[in-house]
DNA sequence: CGATTTGGGCTTTTT
DNA sequence: GCCCAAATCG
């Protein structure tokens, strides 16, 4: 075990009392509270009585990696850890209702952009004309206005208005018609059921163990009940947070439900860690310098107790006269702290800083956009999310133009010209073939929905005019750092894709002439400042770049030089904004504790001091007065003067420093797959690039649905099995009639579809009934953990076990719905990754693969060779490499396979 | 020094 | 269209 502190040690081994935990930044919250689990586990607890909420997926993702860690290293034999939970408490949520509330397998979730549609198409039955607001213009506060309704508390809801809440009873009956949640609902509907379902209830019971809550700080009313209504069922809780780090208010979470946790919970040990391992003394003290300032907090301290040392100039506070000087400066410091000598951890070597070592933290996106310029003109490579541009590139107006042509809005030379101008090599010979092909679905009122397919006219429309990667530049971008420009432009027509996808999903049926209307005005209204540029989205790769975020953004991320431009009064803390029209609909009396909506000093204060806890060792801060508003000193400059280490200098360059060639911090990047992304990739590692990468998406079409509707089915009578409960044949219509959902059909496809269903369902029934005995998992989570950093999750459909001839033998089952026999030896070969699955689960080697079909009701099974499953894992650990490091091909020269877009076309 | 006019900006983000 | 902070007026 490695070495931790006797106040670590206290935190790891309190496991029989309620714990609280007041992590300071930098103080190993994360290794502690993975310690803690594996000592759990230690005592023979089953990992599916573990449940560990964090704030955000990416949370998730590192604290999974770093048990894992833990528990290969001193756990090595456990099996099911795929059955703990360590995720957000949304998924959390929407898990456990699926899980134990059958109906709800067919729901799925609308995001923000999904939802903003789903609620303009409704604006009528949603009640927003009850409450005298605008469609289109109003959106935005309606959907906020349906969240606060569900998320805050009320002193007397009786005096809210009545209309308020009769609108958000429409709203979300609109949205269970049509089987989706909001955010809101996922958690409001699963408090619900833990407050007053004895069945969901007894369920959650029987594996409730314990419970950690990472980041508690950040929790709101809604997440609160959740977590109070585990801890009623049973659970040992333990909450970690930091209230200096507060800094979410404005969506909900207060600083009393960590301050007070001791208090509100019974039999709560609190440990506060105080030693923080990150920075050098001289952050510590700058940080404490300024947050000591706030009067609402716990009491503790904070101690550099790491091996970063402090030299004289890491940390300087300079301001100037205009922003440009400003900009200048920080544009020079990272000049020359590129190369100056660094040490990631005590026992690592020494290495030259770079690039993606450093990060400027803005309070708001207005600020970057002056930086950004300043960047670009000085040639140093940087990524930034939040800044919208999606639309001003070329090709994505060339794509849009597809659909004005389909609209009339502009001519066909218009349309030529857009993808001329894009690249020279798109011919006029087959961009004639395009337009003919267009003119064949130019809007009409008689066209059939399912041949006014949005997402078929562009995806065909730029394979005919052969836009493929080798027509446009393979130079890198000259503002996207490790991207080709081919590449840039394949990642925004794939985010074209995307936004075609996205509304789609509520407009796929409508009439085509108002969907392409409806179309038009959402690209130019609602989807300008809605998508980011395609290529910053990638995930599975981290450029050599200087990032720009928000403070919000960097939230338990770490860097050995952080920027923090712009001191200035009116922008951190900031100017209180006038017109908050939210409170126009809602009086604020109504509320307790209303205050948090409307943040003050300190609550800007925190976000300072989460700002300068995040660097290891350098700290530029700066300011200079911009325009009339931001012309003063921030307070929190006055307070950071008072710290002896931050003082101004404008001209020492670290010349004195020791230098060494840039090299980027040698952590490799954690990378999550699951079974299908893997079986893309198996199946054409460039349809895998297309999809995963560019994000292209598929067409809807009528009949989609058909597939999940029977798998759902299944499921439901499997797992009544496996609990002792006998489904009848005379109960299966009403079972399947829970499952059928086939969004975007029409009534007559309908009705074949679900008649289909209801056979094929009947014949499988009917001749595995006797087999139901001998089920041993159905639906269930499988997770292989192949190291260096390679995690692949995913769902076996059924796993049977049995006796035979005195042996006992076991299946591991896929059921397919549709009947492309081509497919079943490629798709019984990747069977093989569930087979390493079962393995991880159980300990023990399955015996058969098994396809089966559910349309002609037939098996299709295969011996597994334990041979094939080290060939196997090899296989998966070079696709995530290549994955990871972008070693994809270029191009397909499979004639036979169905990928798009081939740089070689056959 | 208090009252009045003028000018500029209109977050932040997770699921 | 509205609100706040800075500038200017009296």
């Amino acid at each position: 075990m490695p070495n931790y502190t006797p106040r670590q040690q206290e935190a790891i081994s309190t496991l029989n009392r309620n714990l609280q935990i007041i992590a300071c930044a930098g103080s190993g919250k994360t290794q502690v509270i993975s310690q803690r689990i594996i000592e759990i586990l230690k005592t023979g607890v089953h990992p599916s009585k573990i449940i560990a909420f964090t704030y955000t997926e990416k949370a998730a993702g590192e604290l999974q990696a770093r048990i894992l860690k833990l528990c290969k290293e001193q756990l090595p034999d456990t099996q099911g850890i795929a059955d703990m939970y360590v995720g957000t408490i949304h998924s959390w949520c929407l898990n456990a209702l699926q899980e134990y509330k059958y109906e709800y397998q067919k729901f799925s979730v609308l995001d923000e952009i999904k939802l903003k549609l789903f609620v303009d198409k409704n604006f009528k039955q949603i009640g927003m004309q009850d409450l005298s607001m605008e469609r289109f213009k109003d959106t935005g506060r309606f959907v906020a206005l349906m969240s606060l309704l569900r998320e805050a508390q009320f002193h007397n809801r009786d005096d809210v208005p009545p209309n308020l809440f009769e609108a958000l009873h429409k709203y979300e009956t609109v949205l269970r018609k049509h089987c989706y949640f909001d955010f809101t609902m996922i958690m409001s509907d699963a408090v619900h059921c833990l407050q007053s379902d004895e069945n969901f209830r007894s369920k959650i019971t029987r594996d409730i163990g314990y419970l950690i809550v990472d980041e508690y700080q950040d929790v709101n009313p809604v997440q609160e009940s959740i977590v109070r209504e585990l801890y009623n069922l049973g659970a040992n809780i333990c909450v970690v947070g930091d209230d200096d780090q507060t800094i979410f208010q404005w969506r909900g979470s207060h600083i009393n439900y960590i301050q007070q946790f001791t208090t509100r919970y019974d039999n709560v040990h609190s440990v506060t860690l105080e030693d923080n391992f990150r920075s050098t003394n001289a952050v510590v003290d700058v940080a404490i310098k300024s947050i000591t300032n706030n009067t609402v907090r716990l009491p503790k301290v904070m101690n550099a107790k790491g091996f970063q040392q402090y030299e004289r100039g890491d940390i300087l506070y300079n301001q100037f006269t205009s922003v440009a000087d400003e900009n200048a400066f920080i544009i020079e410091k990272i000049n020359q702290l590129r190369g100056v000598a660094f040490k990631d951890k005590e026992d690592t070597t020494e290495r030259g800083l770079n690039y993606s070592d450093m990060v400027v933290l803005v309070r708001k996106w207005k600020k970057a956009e002056a930086i950004v310029e300043a960047f670009t003109q000085a040639g140093i490579p940087f990524v930034i999310t939040g800044i919208n541009n999606l639309f001003q590139r070329l090709e994505v107006r060339a794509s849009q133009a597809i659909f004005q042509y389909l609209y009339n809005q502009i001519d066909k030379g218009v349309l030529k010209d857009y993808w001329q101008n894009l690249s020279p090599l798109i011919t006029d010979e087959n961009l004639e073939k395009g337009v003919d092909f267009l003119d064949k679905h130019i809007a009409n009122s008689n066209s059939y929905y399912e041949r006014f397919d949005f997402q078929t006219f562009f995806t065909d429309f730029i394979d005919i005019i052969g836009v493929r990667e080798d027509i446009f530049p393979s130079e890198e971008h000259p503002e996207a750092v490790g991207y080709s420009t081919a590449e840039v432009i394949f990642y925004n027509l794939g985010m074209f894709s995307k936004i075609i996808y996205d509304f789609e999903t509520i407009y796929y049926k409508s009439d085509p002439l108002y969907k392409i209307a409806t179309f038009l005005n959402f690209l130019t209204y609602s989807a300008t400042d809605n998508y980011s540029e395609g290529w910053l989205n990638n995930t599975y790769k981290t450029p050599n770049a200087v990032q720009i975020m928000s403070i919000y953004q960097s939230k338990g991320l770490e860097f050995p030089v952080v920027f923090v431009p712009g001191l200035n009064k009116n922008y951190l803390p900031t100017k209180q904004p006038g017109g908050k029209q939210l409170w126009h609909h809602i009086d604020k009396v109504l509320i307790i504790d209303v205050d948090r909506y409307f943040p003050g000093e300190e609550d800007e204060r925190r976000l300072m001091y989460v700002a300068i806890t995040r660097s290891k060792k350098f700290l530029m801060i700066s300011r200079a007065p911009d325009g009339r508003q931001q012309g003063k000193e921030s307070i929190f400059g006055s307070e950071v003067r008072k710290s002896t280490y931050a003082f101004s200098s404008l001209d020492r360059d670290y010349s004195e420093r020791a230098k060494l060639p840039p090299a980027s911090s040698l952590e490799i990047a954690n990378i999550s797959l699951n079974f299908s992304l893997l079986k893309a990739f198996f199946d054409c590692p460039y349809r895998f690039k297309f999809e995963s990468f560019y994000g292209f998406q598929s067409s809807f079409g009528a009949r989609i649905g058909y597939g999940a509707s029977i798998h759902h089915a299944l499921m439901e009578i499997h797992r009544e099995f496996l609990e002792g409960n006998i489904i009848t044949k005379e109960q299966l219509p009403a079972l399947l009639q829970k499952h059928l959902h086939f969004p975007y059909a029409i009534p007559t496809i309908e009705q074949s579809m679900s008649d289909k269903a209801e056979q094929a369902v009947n014949i499988y029934y009917d001749s595995n009934l006797n087999e139901f005995k001998n089920i041993e998992y159905a639906e269930q989570d499988i997770q292989l953990d192949l190291g260096d950093g390679i995690l692949v999750n995913g769902k076996m459909d059924l796993i049977k076990k049995k006796n035979q001839d005195g042996t006992v033998e076991k299946t591991i089952i896929d059921f397919k719905s549709t009947e492309k026999a081509q497919e079943y030896l490629a798709t019984i070969d990747q069977l093989q990754l569930y087979a390493l699955g079962y393995k991880a689960l159980t300990g023990e080697n399955a015996d058969f693969l098994e396809i089966y079909n559910l349309d002609k009701n037939e098996p299709y099974r295969t011996e597994l060779s334990t041979k094939d499953l080290d060939t196997m894992k090899e296989k998966i650990r070079n696709s995530a490499n290549d994955i990871r490091g972008n070693n994809l091909e270029k191009t397909c020269n499979d004639p036979t396979c169905a990928c798009r877009f081939k740089t070689t076309k056959k």
